[in-house]
DNA sequence: CTTTGATCTGAACGGCTGTTCAGTTATCAG
DNA sequence: CTGATAACTGAACAGCCGTTCAGATCAAAG
């Protein structure tokens, strides 16, 4: 039987991770201080620490979880069908989930230079993992005459980098459906890459 | 004639600017002190404020200065030729100035979120108006029938997030030459734009 | 009820923050 | 040289920082 005398800590864990998310999305790692991810949660300062070793690690979890999400997605969606196919729906996967969690991708890429040494190196790890992915569809594409692409590598972060994007502008109640964004960037993205 | 008594303003005045230029850069404004600053300069933290008003000034100083530069760069580019050579020049020109001034470049993406938002205001209008100069060139491109472009607004921010990525990976002693790095993009441009 | 232990408070720790300013130093004009 | 003044120092200001911890609080188990 699970341990439960006194325990809040079921409620009291993930909203500091909320609060701390949507703090260091809006204002930086740097410039939120405990107290007031504390004071957003309506508790102690000190109360934190029994969630978090320290602020750091508090931060490394927030994007350590980020990144774990997007690689359980992105496994789940399957390996099969032509290479177009596959770049089409890792297209439409990569929008449709980051602009659904726009704190966690801002995090995650903004404060990389706040993590000490060891943290960067397992989210880099990470993040390599999935860039990897999305070259392996575009050699596919190109060992089998589907896609026209100079360098590979280059081809990757240039895609990937013009799909994050969207996070900039994207807002649910904006002048374009999800959907639309997506046909939009899955043209752009298909035309980059064939002749 | 030029008061010059005591002078040391024409050396200290830019060492702070470059210093804190790289500190912000590499650590973050939050994260910088204005202490960490002057160390670097090898001055006492009282004198920077014979050079900024104060901390955020300096901050606003050094992206105010980067997109004056941006801007009147572009303007130097020249408006003759098709819209495809214009597009060209745009993609070859906004690689080599933003390859050029990594750190600039960085401060003035993540650090929007730092201004006061009165600077804040200023520095997006700025940004602004040069996007404003990439959707020129596609809607002229799309009038005269050479590119087909689904929605100019999002290509001209998926254009630029593809080429402004180029900063997280370039090194002017890596694998492939400025110029090559221009081509690849620019191939992929073009393709992005056209059927 | 009492007991138990997870949860939280509130105060304290040393240290760092941006900024100010009286006083010192360094450089140049005359 | 003297006088002027720009440049800089060094100390001080009030306030916030991350973190620790003894003690109070509270919910569930027995």
């Amino acid at each position: 039987m699970a341990r439960t005398t006194g325990s809040h800590s079921e409620i009291t864990g993930p909203r500091i991770r909320a609060a701390a998310l949507r703090l260091f999305a809006r204002h930086g790692y740097a410039a939120v201080s405990m107290r007031q991810i504390a004071t957003e949660v309506g508790v102690q300062a000190g109360a934190l620490y029994n969630y978090t070793a320290d602020k750091q690690s508090l931060l490394f979890s927030l994007m350590r979880g980020h990144m774990d999400e997007l690689l359980a997605a992105h496994a789940a969606l399957g390996q099969g069908g032509t290479p177009t196919d596959r770049l089409e729906r890792f297209t439409r996967f990569h929008i449709s989930f980051h602009t659904d969690r726009p704190e966690a991708v801002f995090i995650s890429y903004m404060e990389l230079r706040s993590l000490e040494p060891e943290n960067f190196r397992i989210i880099e790890a990470l993040r390599r993992e999935y860039e990897d992915a999305l070259e392996s569809i575009l050699r596919d594409g190109m060992a089998g005459g589907a896609f026209t692409i100079a360098d590979p590598k280059i081809a990757t972060l240039a895609v990937i980098a013009m799909l994050t994007g969207v996070n900039t502008w994207y807002r649910s109640a904006g002048r374009l459906s999800l959907d639309e964004v997506e046909q939009v960037y899955w043209d752009m993205v298909h035309r980059s890459v064939t002749g």
